[in-house]
DNA sequence: CGTTAGCTTGAATGCTTTCAATTATTGTGG
DNA sequence: CCACAATAATTGAAAGCATTCAAGCTAACG
């Protein structure tokens, strides 16, 4: 259907299927990242009701103004959350993952704020806002682990207003891969140094407050400098180190540890 | 003490203490702004241990890195959280006005991925993490209300990228203005349009990815356009209008009424 | 009343954008 | 399987917004 699709995503399509809790267990494997859950807690969420979806890039399923009742979870492919400016210029404010939820925030802010859409091929699971609420209040660690989840996000938009306010075009671009290499390698589990990213340099402009001609030159540089590969109309992540060099990269604002406690 | 508090905060000074809940009823307030609190969970909130202390501009209350076991209120002042590029680059990520919680994220994550420091002159209660915690196990009303408060925050942080990442300096600095006065107006109660903000230039070039130079420029233009005055070394809102054309404010991201439901 | 932090200003520089075309890739339909 | 359409990538040159540098000014504080 699509060459859009990331290497990841066929990997997460074959192998969610050898797992046991149905659809949903990428999103248990994502929350069990940073947050304890028992096994009554990952089985009640695999029970959650749900519907799966495909839409294709650039399709929305949330739009500023909406109130939804619906909460999207990927389950494959790339999404993100993007707002608008009144001359039109376009700010992707956040990049979803695999197991990602989409759109928690509605359980409790009645207008969305910003547009959610495809960056990829998706495969998402549907889950009624009310159903979740109501496993919230039966299952502390849930509600518990959703809102870990919610500041991991918010701490990430931190470190984007860093980047884009503080750093230059080069080494935005190299913090933007050097996390996107370690939030894929937490969901795919695989440590690779060969990751695929599937962004457009368009998109790469409005994810970075850059435009696209300058997004080119960067690359390319980086390009040339053997840090980057680029297969079809994607990026490879060649070295990491250098990537990391070049943005000063610390992936602390990730909490990837959160579970250790201390 | 200082001519760096604000009006606003000896307003709030004034009218604390002329309220039924004690030191914490600012922080309530705020809660109700936008959640629902019975009686009970406020007087709840109420009753929650708590040390008073002063800070003073420029001090630090959590630093990245830190595990922090106490959530500081702000009682009447402003603060903001911040983070440090490798390159000393500095780069304001929040903005805390009184009844703001400064730290609710320390009691799910367990390493603080950015400092918290004092603005003006700063009066804030110390909560103990774990009185907090007990109260939104008892109260599950709370522990709504502290979760919105930290999605609104959230909604900022993405606004805040747009207008970094996609408008230029004067509408980046109109913008802003037009957030405090809405923030501001929500805690004053009183309406007006001459509000008092504490920033230098270097720290609105710090909040909006600029350098101070380019701010002075800015501030001035502003200024010549009677946008805003200047007394002593702070800024006022002369025409918030003006300010809302140049910079498209449309305040919906504040989810100020989400308390109406639909 | 000096000291200091903050503000102001001009000029030169530079990073990024804009504009305008061209080239490459992918997908589609015949 | 090839031609065509559409999207994405590429490139050079000019323009512009913002930064940097350097210096002088102002106002608050002790």
């Amino acid at each position: 259907m699509s060459s859009d699709v990331t290497r990841l995503s066929q990997w997460m399509d074959h192998h969610r299927t050898r797992m046991e809790l149905g659809p949903l267990s990428i999103l248990i494997r994502k929350l069990l990242s940073h947050s304890p859950l028992s096994t009554a807690d990952q089985q009640a969420i695999a029970a959650l009701p749900h519907k799966v979806r495909r839409l294709q890039p650039g399709e929305s399923i949330l739009r500023e103004g909406d109130q939804a009742e619906i909460c999207p979870v990927l389950l494959s492919g790339f999404a993100y959350r993007q707002k608008v400016a009144s001359d039109g210029g376009r700010q992707i404010v956040a990049l979803k993952l695999p197991g990602d939820a989409l759109d928690l925030q509605s359980l409790y802010l009645h207008k969305a704020d910003h547009d959610i859409r495809m960056l990829t091929n998706v495969e998402m699971a549907l889950l009624p806002l009310a159903a979740i609420e109501q496993l919230t209040i039966a299952r502390p660690a849930v509600a518990r682990a959703i809102l870990i989840d919610i500041l991991v996000e918010a701490s990430i938009g931190r470190e984007w207003l860093l980047n884009i306010g503080r750093r230059n075009a080069l080494a935005r671009l190299a913090h933007l891969l050097c996390e996107l290499h370690d939030r894929v390698s937490d969901i795919a589990s695989e440590t690779s140094e060969y990751f695929e990213i599937p962004l457009t340099q368009e998109q790469l402009a409005d994810l970075l407050g850059l435009t696209p001609v300058h997004i080119n030159r960067m690359v390319r540089q980086l390009e040339k400098m053997g840090a980057i590969g680029r297969p079809s109309r994607s990026l490879t992540i060649l070295n990491l180190s250098e990537l990391a060099k070049i943005s000063n990269f610390s992936s602390a604002y990730l909490h990837r540890n959160n579970l250790s406690g201390v």
